[in-house]
DNA sequence: AACAAGACCATTTTT
DNA sequence: TGGTCTTGTT
């Protein structure tokens, strides 16, 4: 058979990754190296020259867009679909698992997965009926804790015992909280991940079967894998199976959130006879880029080694921008986007990348005040609204009225009369009796055992639920219809008609469009795992987020995290806010290894530019109501100096008369040099103390060596400019 | 049940 | 600073 497709246009290195030998791969594919084009070159590879079935392949991404991607691009090169072949998210493909074999995983049929959310709802739920004090164990902490135990592939009983009471304290919140998952059949995250480990753990012919199956595992992002994940690849790919790992350590940024940067590190010496491939050629960035990233990252220790190059040339240097405030940073970044569009770039073209969220507001204030149409990337999620999931916890009650947080959630939503004592005594009832809130308003309804007005509107709730469950029974309806229908019926149109202001109206339009997604919602017969549409439908909506948001397609500024960005790219880049404490953020300095990781982010960041980049920081910052000064962040000065250089703002950016700046506020030295090689020791936000006037906060500087006079605000005399050379300052 | 005032809190985020 | 959640008032 002619494969030459598949090799063809691949360079030496891609090529070499693209037709390993069967055997287990590490591709260590650094930023812009063609990595996914790789990974499914490989999988048409090992078809075409292995004679492997698709059946016989895996591949596993962290995202439903990754999965999607490649989905679609294999579809693309091999010309049809992969019949057979198992392409999915880590929690995709557990699912999929429990799904089939929910009786050997110890599970109920109708199991439900809990997001995030639902997940923080039980526990608040939990601690409120065992009497928990929430401020010794705030419930966050508490999800924390027990998601990083189920992480590290830890149940409650493998917590080990403490003597200190807030562990013991939450050893026993999450055996409660086991428990309370086990009665309701409800799986979150992370447990789907255990689960699934456990059921091949726990089963070995079960394990034997898929083992036999999956005759090659190939997985992407390895670098990001958690301790479970990596547990649940090793058992799947056995001593038989093979692996193709293709990631990058210097692009592990998810550490805390359990990823283990050792899964890459250590690679080759849990799985045998690793070979191990580096794609370093890039192609999206130019040179001064690739030499800026290349020199940061090369201030982390234990790397696997990468050095990342391009033959396309140098390109513009890195500019650094010094704002003088944040405001100022935000306007100048929009200069520079006005003239990229008025020489006619798209401004999808162009991205503003920043540590924290709460950093976007002065650049989306700014661009609305210079009417540039923007977007920000990872805002809230479709499936995560609250109109959408109380529409969904209807639909919940409709299959099973036993589910206590769907009821929780929508008991009163729209209200109808039942309210928190009324919910007291149905939750007292359940707990005395080990009832479902369900079953414990059947009874009260029954009974009366309520004002007779709280009584007579629990009896039409029930109504309500069971008119839906009728509803949903009934084969000829859609699943669109069954939405339709449940939103009628339980008044959610008009409930958020009157809300006020745009809110409510966006909430009905987000109703709306939660019946068109049903309807859409194809039900391939190949997901025999799953009992009905509705039921994959729930799941799908908990599972996959749904696109960021169907947006117009005005042409916009991209406005998101530096973690969100990972995997994208853009010709023009800013990155902003690059200060000390904050990026690197503060938060980093204790733990060790988290700096290192954040250093990682700003390579990821740098690396998504591919014609030019700006680097920008502000000497001052309001940030959460109070103002800072930070100084430039450490990674700035970790860039080789070649590739970078300062941004003169008389000479290249015109700057309206009116902004009152004095001039004098600017440092007329180079930040870069002083910072490369300081002439003073003294930097904006330093404490010092001076002999007469006290103590006191250096808030700016200007000239350079000798002449370096500083301006500092001290604590009792106000703020006062001092010449270094003679002021007797000391920092603090 | 609706609304107002006050407390609290705030890296990063997918599933 | 401002957004969310809780508490208190009518």
């Amino acid at each position: 058979m002619d494969v030459s497709f598949i090799l063809d246009d691949l360079n030496d290195k891609q090529r070499d990754a693209v037709a390993a030998p069967l055997q287990n791969t590490l591709i260590l594919a650094g930023a812009g190296s063609g990595k996914t084009r790789v990974l499914v070159h490989r999988i048409a590879w090992l078809m075409h020259a292995y004679e492997l079935s698709p059946y016989s392949l895996l591949a596993v991404t962290f995202t439903n867009k990754a999965a999607k991607e490649m989905q679609a691009r294999i579809e693309q090169l091999v010309g049809v679909p992969p019949q057979g072949m198992w392409v999915g998210t880590f929690h995709g493909l557990a699912h999929r698992l429990l799904r089939a074999h929910w009786r050997d995983a110890g599970l109920k049929e109708n199991f439900q997965i809990m997001d995030s959310d639902d997940q923080l709802r039980l526990i608040k739920r939990l601690m409120k009926a065992f009497n928990i004090d929430d401020t010794r164990w705030p419930p966050k902490q508490v999800c924390w804790f027990i998601n990083a135990q189920k992480d590290e592939g830890r149940r409650a009983a493998h917590v080990v015992d403490s003597h200190d009471p807030f562990t013991r304290g939450m050893k026993e919140l999450y055996f409660h909280y086991e428990e309370a998952c086990e009665q309701g059949g409800l799986l979150d995250f992370g447990e789907l991940l255990l689960r699934a480990h456990e059921l091949l753990l726990g089963n070995p012919s079960l394990l034997r079967h898929y083992q036999e199956r999956f005759a090659h595992v190939l997985v992407d992002e390895f670098q990001d894998t958690n301790s479970i994940q990596y547990a649940w690849l090793r058992i799947l790919v056995g001593n038989q199976g093979s692996i193709t790992a293709v990631g990058d350590d210097d692009q592990s940024i998810y550490g805390w959130r359990g990823a283990k940067i050792e899964n890459i590190h250590n690679f080759s010496k849990h799985f045998p006879d690793v070979n191990t491939i580096r794609l370093e050629q890039n192609y999206r960035s130019t040179g001064h880029i690739l030499k800026a990233a290349n020199g940061l990252i090369s201030n982390n220790d234990d790397r696997l080694g990468k050095e990342l190059w391009t033959d396309s040339g140098e390109g513009e240097p890195i500019s650094l921008y010094a704002g003088f405030n944040e405001q100022d940073e935000a306007r100048f970044i929009i200069d520079i986007i006005k003239k990229w569009r008025d020489k006619g770039s798209n401004l999808s073209d162009m991205a503003v990348l920043y540590r924290s969220n709460a950093q976007s507001r002065v650049v989306e204030e700014c661009l609305v005040r210079e009417q540039v149409p923007y977007r920000i990337y990872g805002g809230h999620r479709f499936y995560d609204r609250l109109e959408i999931k109380n529409a969904l916890a209807y639909a919940r009650l409709a299959i099973d009225p036993n589910d206590d947080g769907a009821i929780e959630r929508v008991i009163n939503v729209p209200p109808r009369g039942i309210g928190e004592r009324s919910i007291g005594t149905l939750r007292e009832l359940a707990r005395d009796q080990g009832y479902s809130l369900w079953k414990a308003a059947q009874v009260v309804a029954q009974q009366g055992l309520l004002p007779a007005r709280a009584t007579n509107a629990i009896r039409s709730f029930l109504e309500l639920i069971e008119g839906m469950s009728s509803c949903i029974q009934q084969p000829e309806l859609g699943l669109g219809d069954v939405f339709e229908q449940i939103i009628q019926e339980a008044g959610l149109i008009p409930f958020h008609e009157k809300e006020k202001g745009e809110k409510g109206e966006a909430r009905v339009e987000n109703l709306k469009e939660l019946v068109s997604a049903a309807s859409g919602f194809s039900w391939s017969s190949d997901d025999e795992e799953f009992s009905s549409p509705l039921m994959a439908f729930l799941d799908k909506a908990v599972l996959d987020a749904g696109e960021a948001q169907a947006d117009e397609y005005q042409d916009s500024i991209q406005l998101m995290t530096l973690h969100a960005a990972k995997g994208l790219e853009f010709p023009l880049v800013f990155l902003t806010g690059v200060e000390e404490n904050l990026f690197p953020s503060k938060m980093s300095f204790e733990e060790p290894g988290r700096l290192e990781e954040e250093r990682r982010l700003c390579y990821v960041g740098i690396t998504r530019a591919m014609e030019k980049l700006y680097i920008t920081y502000a000497e001052s910052r309001r940030l959460y109501g109070s103002e800072s000064f930070n100084s430039p962040s450490r990674f700035i000065s970790e860039i080789p100096t070649g590739c970078i250089e300062e941004v003169r703002l008389r000479s290249q950016v015109s700057r309206p008369v009116s902004m009152q700046r004095p001039t004098v506020n600017r440092p007329t030295s180079s930040v870069l040099s002083s910072m490369q090689k300081p002439v003073i020791d003294i930097s904006m936000g330093d404490r010092v103390n001076h002999p007469v006037f006290g103590e006191g906060l250096v808030i700016n500087s200007e000239g350079q060596g000798p002449q370096t006079r500083v301006q500092v605000n001290f604590d009792d005399e106000g703020t006062k400019w001092l010449v270094l050379a003679f002021a007797k300052l000391e920092v603090l």
